[in-house]
DNA sequence: GTCTATATAGTGATAGAC
DNA sequence: GTCTATCACTATATAGAC
């Protein structure tokens, strides 16, 4: 529907593989950036193409419509969130690294500033009424708790199942500061934090193992398969 | 733009006053099944009056708009849950008694059933859009905090700023419950909250003191002010 | 794979009668 | 206060040309 503002055509990418992955990231990068502007049901197909110099056909062709392109934004932030947090927790040793390296992961993410957690409650209140999308939520949640559980289970001497806890307190945790940037330090999110890994295992000190690390908080990828 | 199912006009109720606040009502009710159904973006403001049985022209007149109705009905929840939580309160002798009352009244609100945390998230979202709505929302979250550091001051002996995290937590909590019922029991919950309240304070174990209860979480009634 | 064009429908908001 | 009627837009999704 948009009007022709540009070259009809442009073939500066070699081959049809190489300008259709251009095209995906193109529309990715424009879809986040209005998804989080707008919000989901504010932004239109039409202007989110138009953003990514393409047109609304190609959003059909790539994803299938909105929900297919909200999917394949936030799959792709878990898969490269995951990785990051996987690698720098190698590198951690102490408890409090540990978490720490988790709230910064979430509090301020690499890819596309603090876009995120604005795309999260959009998919999450569009999951809320979708039985189909809270599947393929439900799924992603499931496999990061499961990630969770597994690297505390290494840090701390407890077994317990606070893989919910923890990733509920950092969703919220980053929804009070998005409101007021004031509201918590980082120290108080990990002190919480801690609270949280401590008092899911019934134990009361803070445990300060130095346990293999590097938990595998992905898993998580195969997403894309629900709906 | 409805077209008229019904009788056009019906006294059936006698004052002006009380006609104003019976559809005020209506409106509220409508509002709240339709937003948390299909979002505040999905759900016209024609949709929401038919379904009060009256006409768009009313939702101008008694909110401005769809955020003045989407703001009356979450400052209208928090005013309910504030008082019930106050009440329950003042029974509750142990920590995890205390903490149950809160968990309770926000995992499962009074209120239109699970209705309040999808709204809940709308408003986020659109605060999060809106720099009038964010400041609206925050005095909002200000006030619940201040009311749980109050709280739980006179439940433990700390005095730390654990409200956000508390909060946070409870948003948090509830947000990975509704995606998966069987993510977390109560007893989790409650253990997680328990360590956040232990943690912010940096003590260890679970203070059960038997302090004043009772915390004025109000005080966030004044929120319709802004915008 | 991307384009234009279009059908089909719905939107928020207001004016003015009652 | 509530109504009808209506304006000026914007939406999604598809068909068919290139």
């Amino acid at each position: 529907m948009t009007k022709l503002d540009r070259a009809p055509y442009v073939f500066d990418v070699a081959t049809q593989g190489e300008r259709r992955a251009e095209t995906r990231r193109r529309l990715l990068t424009a879809a986040a950036e209005l998804f989080a502007e707008r919000g989901v049901d504010g932004a239109s197909i039409d202007a989110v193409a138009e953003r990514a110099e393409r047109t609304s056909g190609a959003v059909y062709d790539h994803f299938g419509g909105k929900d297919g392109l909200l999917f394949a934004l936030l799959d792709g932030w878990v898969d490269d969130v995951a990785t990051v947090i996987g690698a720098e927790l190698t590198t951690a040793t102490t408890l409090d690294e540990r978490l720490g390296v988790l709230w910064r992961n979430v509090s301020s993410p690499v890819a596309g500033d603090g876009r995120w957690i604005a795309l999260e409650h959009e998919l999450w209140s569009y999951a809320h009424r979708n039985p189909a999308a809270r599947e393929h939520l439900a799924r992603r949640y499931r496999g990061a708790w499961r990630g969770v559980d597994e690297a505390v289970g290494g840090w701390s001497d407890g077994d317990a199942e606070v893989g919910p806890a923890v990733i509920g307190l950092l969703f919220g945790l980053e929804m009070m500061r998005r409101v007021d940037p004031d509201a918590l330090t980082d120290e108080l999110a990990i002190g919480a934090l801690r609270g949280v890994v401590a008092g899911g295992t019934r134990r009361s000190g803070p445990a300060t193992s130095t346990a293999p690390a590097g938990a595998d908080l992905k898993g998580t990828t195969d997403a894309h398969a629900a709906l």
